[in-house]
RNA sequence: GGGCCGGUGGUCUAGUGGUAUGACGCUGCCCUCACACGGCAGAGGUCGCCGGUUCAAACCCGGCCCGGCCCA
């Protein structure tokens, strides 16, 4: 280097293998560690658990990043921040997993045997995601990391059922319900997507009692044996004369009305539609509404029962064609057209559910809507648009939550039947229980004093489990003084794919429990998608891994990307492009660092220049942005502004401008003027290394550390606008940056290089002030401002120059 | 079928009344003393389609098409 200056930072360029070591660091100073003894407002963000069954993809991955981001971003704001890291491991996933992977049924196997192969599974898995996390500088208390599956949170989960038990908000009821026949358990509605099939719409003749016949349209002939009316649109005029007739339902003769009813759509097939227990939610609707007797002809495992008379037994499909078959021979058969239509699946196992009535445990939820969205309104959204996926949703569950599953990796129903008369039983609250092996905590029936009793088999669906999180990471239950101070939860960062469930049962949750809301703000963000722009799936095939990302480019340059892909609340397309053009702003940040870091660090004894004060002034309209961006939780927006910055102002135009002032090599400069170049360099990085610190966590550590300070730059306090750094000559920005590439533009016309000496060039008038800091930036020896007289000069925008 | 969101150079993105921002990529030149994972310069878009309002529309209104999500 030159005049003697030497670079604190030695390394031409970031090596992102040390990122573990700067990691380990903050372990060893416990830089994250939660004290809730200090004095600071807690700020605590209840981070979604990832779910055990599987690893992060890219997508997965960016949105823990993201929210780290945040987590780092409020605790240089001042706030002690909890943020807690935890694993879900409940549920039918990890059933699967296990059944997929030991080619086994949970029915087939010892409870306890399949609950040790479950948990195993889930020990290994969490594992590899902990690993992750830590490898992305996720700065999350990692010495408590919780599970949902401990004795604690299922404990927590069973006080709350018997709170609202005690409340009379559960109730069991035997109706039809989304039943899954793969998993084996009823579902709510909240688990189900729909899914697109092909399948046959049958038309079907049915002969009238009073001679003739009509033709219904339908794609569940399997269901004819349960057919209990046939209906029509009461505005459709060619079905006038049906009104109080009655149709014989075919392969069994049984006589049906036949009914005028809006339900029924006259475009679509016939017209008419046979009314089955249960073929979609429409029919459910109406045997409801119509008073019909259900005859239920699908069993638990999704097998005809005797109801299906020559059918039973045959599963659904193969039951499908044989009636079809049959149908076509006894000449019922009128035709059959391929048709798409959406299908209510399960979302675990992707299987199309039944609609089976079976007996189950019920949460009130119909009672709570207006007040949910009462408080869903209180909470404040990132983006804000997002609060009507959460509305929308509200307005449209239509039944209470079914909340027992008949399932096995789970939070037990904490409940025991008398053998005699069947009376269900509580336990008291605080304790973890497991009806289906223990003896239940009391003696006798409390109606009819018999002393056995039958422990509840039944687990709750995973969402009882997830939906107390926020109270859980708080304290709830379990530690009052932090939970009072700190609750509601500050923070419910999630995917917008899981605010029908995990946010609208945790804010129901809160709700039936404390009469509040559950979240001051809650952040939306979007799904992760590959490079073709489709969401990855294993089953696709398409899904990226982050580790190699980290190998290659680093956790950081990974981080950057994830923060400057998007805006908050749109889905984000992965690509390497844009990866490795991530990874190429961190080399750049590295090396505008390394030059500073030449220069010494000075405190007094230096003027500013009007150079100088334009960056500062720049700089504080960096940090404002940053600081909207930040608050917005709306990463995009620091991750932009701290690039645009640095790279095409600072670095090109500013430290290019700066160098002979800072070197002063020919002492042309006073010592003041050239301090203040060094003083602004340093400040100037300084805090665009605090701007960046909750994005880039590694690298703005590591020169923080190499040159500022041994103290970690993430206990920093976040930077904020100087009002001794305003300055109008902001405004001069542009016209400096233009005025330098009219004179780069005019040395490479001639083929020159940039260090060519220029005779007389003439500026902009308003450049004046730049005037020492512009003449050795561009070797000009005779610099004048204004418009020249004469045609020797070559007019490049605003500047006019002269070999 | 209904609702919501989006459609801006090859890709992504800003822009809510005056013909367009930035990034990545691309092309050319340059190893200029922090950086070739670099610098400089440049090409590239009539802002999904049609119509309307207006002196003026990417931006406002209506209709349509495409993609996505949610609901029925």
């Amino acid at each position: 280097m030159t005049g003697g200056f030497k670079p604190k930072i030695v390394e031409k360029r970031w090596n992102p293998m040390l990122e573990k070591q700067v990691f380990n660091q903050w372990v060893s100073e416990g830089v994250y560690r939660f004290n809730p003894e200090t004095g600071k407002p807690v700020y605590s963000i209840d981070t979604p658990p990832p779910y055990a069954s599987g690893r992060w993809h890219v997508g997965g991955a960016t949105h823990y990043a993201q929210i780290d981001m945040v987590a780092r971003y409020k605790r240089m704001r001042g706030y002690e921040v909890l943020f807690a890291f935890g694993i879900d491991r409940n549920g039918l996933p990890v059933e699967i997993e296990v059944e997929k992977k030991h080619k086994i049924s949970a029915r087939e196997v010892p409870r306890e045997k399949f609950l040790d192969l479950c948990r195993k599974f889930l020990d290994e898995v969490e594992a590899e995601i902990i690993s992750t996390a830590k490898r992305m500088g996720m700065s999350c208390d990692f010495e408590h990391v919780y599970r949902t599956d401990s004795p604690e949170y299922r404990a927590l989960t069973q006080a709350t059922f018997i709170e609202l038990w005690k409340r009379n908000l559960i109730y069991v009821d035997d109706r039809p319900t989304n039943w899954c026949p793969v998993c084996g358990t009823t579902i709510a509605d909240a688990e189900l997507e729909y899914l697109e099939a092909d399948t046959y719409l049958n038309y079907v003749r049915f002969p009238l009692k009073d001679g003739g016949d009509v033709v219904i349209a339908t794609t569940r002939p399997e269901l004819l044996c349960s057919c209990a009316a046939v209906i029509y649109h009461p505005e459709d005029e060619r079905y006038q004369s049906l009104e109080g007739k009655a149709a014989l339902v075919p392969l069994y003769g049984r006589e049906v009305p036949i009914l005028a009813h809006p339900s029924a759509k006259p475009e679509f097939g016939t017209g008419i539609a046979m009314i089955c227990s249960y073929g979609d939610y429409t029919d459910i609707r109406l045997f409801r509404e119509l008073g019909l007797k259900p005859v239920i002809a699908i069993d638990a495992e999704g097998r005809m029962n005797e109801h299906a008379g020559a059918y039973k037994g045959l599963k659904v499909e193969e039951a499908r064609e044989r009636v079809v078959a049959d149908l076509e021979k006894a000449g019922y058969l009128v035709k059959r057209e391929k048709v798409k239509h959406k299908v209510p699946a399960c979302w675990r196992s992707k299987n199309p559910v039944e609609f089976i009535s079976m007996q189950e445990y019920y949460l009130k939820q119909l009672p709570f809507l207006e007040d949910l969205k009462n408080v869903a309104g209180e909470m404040v959204f990132h983006p804000p648009e997002a609060l009507h996926y959460l509305m929308n949703w509200i307005n449209s569950v239509a039944v209470d939550w079914p909340i027992s599953r008949r399932r096995y990796y789970g939070t037990e129903i904490p409940l025991w039947y008398c053998a005699k008369c069947g009376k269900p039983h509580l336990p008291p609250a605080g304790k973890y229980y497991q009806p289906w092996k223990e003896p239940p905590p009391f003696e006798k029936c409390e109606a009819c004093g018999s002393e056995e009793f039958r422990g509840e088999e039944r687990t709750f669906d995973t969402w009882m489990d997830s939906s107390i999180s926020q109270l859980y990471i708080l304290g709830y239950g379990r530690d009052e003084k932090l939970f009072g101070r700190a609750a509601p939860c500050s923070l419910r960062p999630q995917g917008v794919d899981i605010v029908r469930t995990w946010l609208y049962y945790s804010v129901l949750r809160t709700y039936q429990l404390l009469g509040q809301k559950a979240f001051r703000e809650v952040r939306i963000s979007g799904m992760g998608l590959d490079e073709q722009g489709e969401a990855m799936h294993k089953s696709k095939g398409n899904i990226i891994w982050p580790e190699p990302i980290f190998e290659r480019f680093g956790a950081d340059a990974f981080r950057l990307w994830g923060a400057s892909e998007a805006r908050l609340g749109s889905d984000y397309r992965f690509s390497w492009e844009r990866l490795e053009g991530a990874a190429r702003f961190l080399t750049k940040l590295w090396n505008v660092s390394r030059f500073t870091s030449c220069f010494p660090l000075v405190e007094e004894d230096f003027s500013l220049q009007p150079l100088d004060r334009m960056v500062l002034a720049k700089l504080n309209q960096v940090i404002k942005e940053c600081l909207e961006g930040y608050e917005a939780m709306d990463l995009f927006i620091p991750a932009q502004a701290i690039r645009g910055f640095l790279w095409s102002f600072f670095a090109d135009h500013y430290v290019e401008a700066v160098k002979a002032r800072a070197y002063n090599t020919h002492g042309e400069y006073s010592p003041e003027a050239q301090k203040a170049a060094w003083w602004t360099l340093h400040t100037t990085i300084k805090t665009v290394m605090k701007l960046l610190a909750p994005i880039c966590p590694h690298i703005t550590e590591a020169i923080w550390r190499r040159v500022y300070s041994p103290k970690s730059i993430h206990l920093e306090a976040f930077p904020e606008p100087n009002p001794e750094w305003e300055s109008s000559l902001a405004e001069l920005a542009e016209s400096f940056q233009s005025f330098n590439s009219a004179v780069w533009k005019f040395k490479k016309d001639r083929r020159l290089p940039l260090n060519a000496e220029l005779s007389e060039v003439y500026a902009p008038e308003e450049l004046k002030p730049f005037q020492a800091d512009l003449k050795a930036m561009h070797k000009i020896k005779s610099l004048k401002f204004g418009k020249p007289e004469g045609e020797a000069y070559s007019p490049y925008g605003q500047a006019y120059l002269k070999l």
